[in-house]
DNA sequence: GAATTCATTTCGGAATCTTTACGATATTGT
DNA sequence: ACAATATCGTAAAGATTCCGAAATGAATTC
């Protein structure tokens, strides 16, 4: 049923052993690295659909290779660590970590973090995100957080830019507050969706006049998309 | 204007009276159920679009209810407790329920979360529905949410799309007035059917003149489609 | 040419969007 | 750690757009 690919990454056999039983038997596909070096290559092998990683490794530790693992991809992280410290959890969490668990770990918790994981970030899984986004005489790009209008950078706030680049790059399609509200803001939002209306007035602001080959649209009773003429 | 509905199952009468107030002023209509066996009882008749749930029930508990709610169908559930444990968020999240909120529960927060919970599991049901309907020049999109006569977007107003998508994407058919009101505005709606004529002249306006391939025509004595020569 | 059906126009109310202002929150710089 | 600054989100008022009812005029049928 699942086609879903998790990596272990951890050294001590009796745990993978048992990740790799219970989460087979749960339908994944499981691949195992015992030190930080095969985690990393095996990531990039394997291209799994989630990472379970334990902090304390041998040749390179788990925030070094959560780090590197965010900087080429937004695949979902499970930390794992024998400590309790809150320091930990913060810095996985701040690391880009999804999820943070201490050992020992009951398996009926593993799983169902694995699911409710799997379940966050497939709704705010994206088409088309290449990181930088060209229309014209626009260029919005995510890595360099910032926007520019004809070769000159405008400082815009993170959430304009992100709601920007949503847009921009799902062009010429529609969504609604909601949906916006879910792919920008994160599914776990609470909040108005009047707010949406805010953040496009001051991207409006912004983006006034710099082309007639785009434009922030709204969509009367449905809500706004990046159009983009020709 | 929300014609939505909630079941809150939970029997602790002064907690239930309470949600029954905020929630119905929200515009909600709210049922309440005071055990499991009624509680499944209600979700069958009432069909709620949301459920609030108790973990802590007589006869038979939330956990066991949430399974079974989730077998048939895919109707929301918030879980509550008076627990605070990490088990029972994970375990109800496993369990398949869409949030999970401690008791006591702050009013704001608990609207909040409902709001949140209905925009997230509505995503499927909102436009993207990758639709588009082409005739010659003509090109409808309801996820672009826009009309091209010859690659130019025209702006049209949502009644006025919906029912050019529905007459066009049955094409050659005609509709009554009533079946239009039916499919187009909905099978409650009340009204004057001489409400499509206006809606037709306004179309007509937009596509006057753009091709000879189609056309919206009048049926007399009957009513009107969207007629495709060749 | 009378009766019926359709087209067109107008207009007020309703729904939706825009804008503004302000307090809360987060970030930055010292 | 603190203050200064910037951003964010809410609420409310103002502007706009759309919808639908009613009324009148035009077309079609018999």
């Amino acid at each position: 049923m699942t086609d879903t690919k998790i990596l272990v990454i951890d050294d001590d056999p009796e745990y993978t052993e048992q990740a790799k039983t219970l989460l087979g038997n749960e339908g994944y596909a499981v691949k195992i690295a015992s030190n930080g070096l095969d985690g990393m290559e095996f990531f990039r092998m394997f291209e799994p659909d989630l990472v379970l990683l334990e902090v304390l490794l041998p040749q390179k530790d788990g925030w070094q290779l959560c780090r590197e693992i965010r900087e080429q991809s937004q695949t979902p992280i499970i930390i794992t660590s024998t400590r309790g410290e809150v320091f930990d959890k913060v810095l996985g969490l701040e690391l880009g970590a999804d999820d943070y668990m201490v050992k020992p770990i009951d398996p009926k918790e593993l799983s169902a973090r694995i699911k409710a994981v799997l379940r966050r970030t497939r709704l705010s899984a994206q088409p088309g995100s290449s990181d930088v986004v060209k229309f014209d005489n626009m260029e919005v790009s995510l890595q360099k957080f910032e926007l520019r209008l004809g070769g000159k950078a405008i400082d815009v706030p993170p959430k304009e830019l992100e709601l920007l680049y949503f847009l921009a790059s799902n062009s010429n399609r529609v969504y609604t507050r909601d949906q916006l509200l879910d792919k920008v803001w994160g599914f776990d939002y609470l909040g108005d969706s009047r707010t949406v209306d805010v953040h496009v007035k001051r991207l409006r602001e912004k983006l006034q006049g710099a082309s007639d080959k785009w434009s922030l649209k709204t969509v009367w009773g449905v809500g706004y998309k990046f159009e983009v003429i020709g």
